[in-house]
DNA sequence: CGACACCCTAGGGTTTTATCCTATCTGCTC
DNA sequence: GAGCAGATAGGATAAAACCCTAGGGTGTCG
């Protein structure tokens, strides 16, 4: 049988090898390749075309939900697990709508990360036990589908509001994305439109309000 | 000669098994207990004796400082190593007043955990390079050794940063003050200046983290 | 299938802001 | 009273944001 073929994404660079350390033990499964963040994450899927996207959720210059959102979607051959420190429901809510295929806490005893890993390389969803009361409570309409803010903006005017919130120029942001600065301006008018926000320091406290980019340094 | 021995403390099983996992690859260390939290940490280290204690800071029951704190205190024959996702003075600054060996951060590379193990082992402090410099500067008394950064502001220009935070152009923060447009740029260039943050994505993350304004509307 | 909406792209030209360097006045300290 | 830090502000220059316009691609809906 072929190996489980992962690509892990996670900007802390020792979780992340200690990840690939725990992974390799397990049989079966194994890391093709490593990214710091989510952009270096899109590059690596198309060139490897791994089987499951393991990735954490904070990240800068891509997001793990926005970087989900985009490999699921560009990629059906390879779906995507989660790996967080949050319990709480708006987190796993936002993965899942992201499309993500599992949603594992960091809290997991080590076997679990097996078993999710194995089980959405077969096309099933995974969550985390911990977890799972909250999407079942959704389910049966106990709980609210609150509609995210974030939904009003297009993938990339999301990526673009994530790279201002993180203190980066138009002029930067066309490099880290590869496109012209008038393009990132364009985008850049049309969120802050959409948003009616109309200053860097609004956009950075909605970024924050919602998730995309966090306080802390 | 022996083998390092360390004791894991990590509320994330994931992680620690990984760590763990990365661990055993290093020749000359070897992991002997794993701890969940801060208690288990203490009850562990009066058990095993362990050379060198590797924590995460944030956890139930015993965080990561406290228990370090007791464990340096109580048993003199191990040393701490703090692991950690935050670049923060405060929190570098806490982990070293409790008794740290080592402050380690996440985004490390692999071999720099086994310099950091290898080094406090032998009696001797590690620091992650990316750190280093903000204790180097407390030690030359460049930087405050105060809780609150927002201290080394002057009272102006925690004034004209909470408002840049708050959305405003230098314009209209002339016009709020009934100042010079020209005397808001001064003072918001020396407060970038002694923030040494020089967007103003930056600076409204750093009023948010220190509570000058809230993220919310 | 064509009309239409929406997204991503990007150029030209203008205006607004930020930045760099400098300077005065005040009050406090050694 | 010399020195220092804070508050004030001007001039010149560089950078960034803003306004307007527009083509190519994709998808949807009568």
């Amino acid at each position: 049988m072929e190996k489980i073929r992962i690509l892990l994404v996670d900007d802390h660079a020792l979780v992340r090898a200690s990840l690939k350390s725990l992974i390799a033990e397990f049989s079966g499964i194994e890391v093709v390749a490593e990214a710091n963040d989510g952009l270096e994450a899109l590059a690596l899927v198309a060139k490897h075309k791994p089987d499951v996207v393991l990735t954490d959720i904070s990240m800068p210059t891509l997001n793990g939900l926005e970087a989900t959102r985009r490999i699921v979607k560009e990629h059906p051959g390879t779906v995507v697990v989660v790996l967080s420190m949050h319990t709480d429901e708006k987190w796993v809510q936002q993965a899942m709508r992201a499309g993500a295929s599992g949603y594992l806490l960091k809290t997991s005893p080590p076997h679990e990360l097996k078993l999710a890993l194995e089980s959405v390389a077969q096309g099933q969803i995974f969550l985390s036990p911990a977890i799972s009361k909250q999407v079942v409570d959704v389910y049966l309409g106990r709980a609210s589908g609150k509609d995210d803010p974030l939904d009003q903006l297009t993938p990339r005017q999301r990526e673009i509001l994530q790279l201002i919130a993180e203190g980066h120029a138009s002029k930067r942001i066309a490099q880290l994305l590869g496109a012209s600065v008038k393009t990132v301006e364009s985008h850049r008018a049309s969120l802050m439109d959409r948003l009616d926000i109309h200053d860097v320091a609004g956009l950075v406290r909605f970024a924050i309000r919602h998730g995309l980019v966090s306080p802390e340094e």
